[in-house]
DNA sequence: CGTCTACTTGACCACTATCAACGCTGGTGG
DNA sequence: CCACCAGCGTTGATAGTGGTCAAGTAGACG
């Protein structure tokens, strides 16, 4: 790599060029937590860390040709298809440590649009060295098969929500989702900022903006959740749990 | 057809012991599209090919141990999964050449049901037989791959449906999908039998059962489709497509 | 011939979308 | 500095799509 690259990197990403797999604190989440030290290593060797991308930029757009993978590494990220006649539908929130963009491998284009909702760092995995890496250790491409096929069970589960739940029931699975996927990565679960826009959430869940809106207000007034504006400061986890219909005890959905 | 190869297949189909991958009128479609001859007759190696599964029948369950993943031969499935409600949401139908389990890699357990929609005849791929032929059969593992990756794109259509589209809209679509899958393996794309109750259609799709039969007599009092039971003789293909939203021409929507 | 299940049709109503209005915030330009 | 505007979020009123309940028909099978 010439100096000036390197220059124009280092301006570009501040001090993240430094990072590396074996010293990331997501390594027990991402890609490498199956992988020995020198399989690491050569995974290490074809990911590139660019310049972060801005809220609102886009990493990649529905139809383009799909030639890397990403994982976040700070941020967080949606993907979104649109449908021919314009309509545009959220299939994903995406966090840090988390692969975006593997439902483009079955055609050689991106099947979704990524966008990124606050400021983001990802590492770029170019498809052309990730085939070969996969031919050549095996727990990597276990690890990526393992993660196409929870994204399956993940959109099967929404489309569960879609069709057969109430609107304040996919909410409180929204919330609960979100909640999770945060305390793995070591944060709280019931405090925590929701870095999309209600509209996102709305077109996400299938609802209407305002349907959203009047929900996080009823839910906030009957206290499942204390809630203003972006920031979630409470999440009563049990009675969400019960309004979603997962069991959680033996007690009864009276929490409306 | 030659009367040799029509011999064959009918052998291929009663006694369905003897089948190969490489006599199969499937493997265009299937696993095998793109494996050289060496690497066909190893896959064929490790395929069991059971006795059928009857209408009905359970091919394997949610929670199941993920050991294998099966590629149908002949007839039809139906996948769903249960939520802890004990709601059911069926995930897709099955025809022919297409692989059903993948969902359960990431868990090692089955998060979906199968069950079969007539007698039903597969392929079945011990998990890891599957796992090393994928590490030495470079095309296999991407074949695999693609799988995984289009049943992602196709979930992620699903939720748009589910979530954006009314009910005549959805039910188009689900025509039109089905058509194109049947013309894909050689059928008519007009005229094919729904080997799917009209629940199971209803609960695919989001809908009430009653609001699937109202709308089928409606395509067919305005002359998109003639059914009869579960015998379609005859799809307008257009008028379905610029109902579903897909442009057809640069025709209006006025066929309802 | 009776029973069962699948399907259809009708009447009614609830959930949620839609439309409309308003407040708030942050950015832009005079 | 303030006026203006656009985008986001909230709230209220209204209406429509599709669910629910109920009853009836038709086909499959013992």
């Amino acid at each position: 790599m010439s100096t000036e690259k390197k220059v124009l990197d280092f301006i570009a990403s501040s001090k993240t060029n430094q990072t590396h797999c074996s010293t990331c604190s997501l390594s027990s989440l991402c890609l490498p937590i199956t992988l020995q030290a020198d399989d690491l290593n050569a995974l290490e060797q074809v990911i590139k860390r660019g310049r972060p991308i801005q809220k609102g930029e886009v990493l990649f757009k529905q139809g383009d040709d799909f030639n890397a993978v990403f994982a976040i590494r700070t941020g967080a990220l949606k993907s979104f298809t649109l449908a021919q006649s314009g309509e545009e539908q959220i299939t994903g929130f995406h966090l840090a440590s988390e692969l975006v963009g593997l439902s483009g491998y079955a055609e050689d284009v991106h099947s979704v649009s990524a966008k990124a909702l606050e400021t983001t760092t990802v590492c770029e995995l170019p498809l052309d060295k990730l085939e070969i890496l996969c031919d050549e250790i095996p727990d990597l491409r276990k690890q990526v098969m393992r993660n196409m096929s929870g994204e399956i069970r993940q959109d099967q589960q929404m489309m569960l929500q879609l069709s057969k739940k109430s609107a304040d029931e996919r909410l409180a699975y929204f919330l609960l989702e979100l909640s999770h996927r945060f305390e793995r990565r070591g944060f709280s679960a019931k405090a925590f900022r929701l870095s999309m826009s209600r509209v996102d959430i709305s077109n996400y869940l299938g609802l209407a903006v305002e349907t959203v809106s009047r929900i996080f207000t009823r839910l906030q007034k009957n206290g499942l959740i204390t809630i203003e504006g972006k920031e979630i400061t409470h999440l009563n986890l049990d009675a969400l749990n019960r309004l979603a219909g997962n069991p959680v005890a033996d007690t009864q959905c009276d929490a409306l």
